[in-house]
DNA sequence: GACGCAAACGCAACATCGTTGCATCTTGGC
DNA sequence: GCCAAGATGCAACGATGTTGCGTTTGCGTC
């Protein structure tokens, strides 16, 4: 753990949004802790393979790793401030469930995001 | 709905698998029908405006719109073939309106998409 | 069939993104 | 302090999308 590396871990969980490698990059520079796009990515990938960080289904950004579930892909995102948050919903789970029996997939990984307006957002409105 | 245009649709149409804009331009000059990669783009767009297509969520290929439902966005895709199955799930919607309520968030729309392999690919392995 | 306009098209150039190879620097163990 | 391993920066590259612009095509009208 390297201290460019600190400091890209430190941006992720402080930044309020999933950020993807390019604006990682674009904002260690602004924060005055370039770092190289190349590192960037390395230490993304490495983050990653330590299981600190999520990687944001159907994008490349990132985000800290909350808990220690390591395959939560449920995730609402506000199309207003760009924040993301997970939720678990047993219902929701169940519904799979019955859909993997409806078309008789084996079904081995499910991409879910909700977009919408979090309750800031609507309130700011 | 100009020459190529068509010829484009037919392609997307006729193809097992979800294609990308530069594997639909790679095909198309394969079948003797060569469009410029930058009207591949375009027509893609248009016909998504058209509601004629769907994204594959997570990437940039388009599959056909089955019905005319709009906004279907549930799907399974085999990991296997690349074969994609739209499907319809009422506990699935209701357990989405839960969510909504559970989370706080005013959800403008969802995006769904499961990965498995489906029966045929399944019972090849 | 000829005309004219709007849409579609092809070409070239460009911005972005992610990756690889390589030389240099930093880090941690000895 | 020394050295090996890993981390970093730099340059170059391939692939992907996008934009500007001049030309062609489609189509309604005359």
């Amino acid at each position: 753990m390297t201290r460019s590396r600190r400091a890209l871990l430190d941006l992720i969980e402080s930044h309020p949004r999933p950020l993807g490698p390019r604006e990682l990059h674009r904002e260690l520079r602004r924060r005055g802790t370039p770092m190289d796009v190349v590192s960037v990515y390395r230490n993304v990938a490495a983050l990653l393979e330590l299981g600190l960080l999520h990687r944001v289904l159907g994008s490349t950004a990132v985000r800290p790793c909350a808990g220690r579930e390591p395959r939560c892909h449920h995730a609402v995102v506000c199309t207003g401030c760009g924040s993301a948050r997970e939720f678990h919903s047993r219902p929701l789970e169940r519904a799979l469930s019955e859909v993997r029996r409806a078309t008789g997939f084996s079904i081995q990984e499910h991409l879910l995001e909700l977009r919408g307006l979090c309750a800031a957002c609507r309130s700011r409105a």
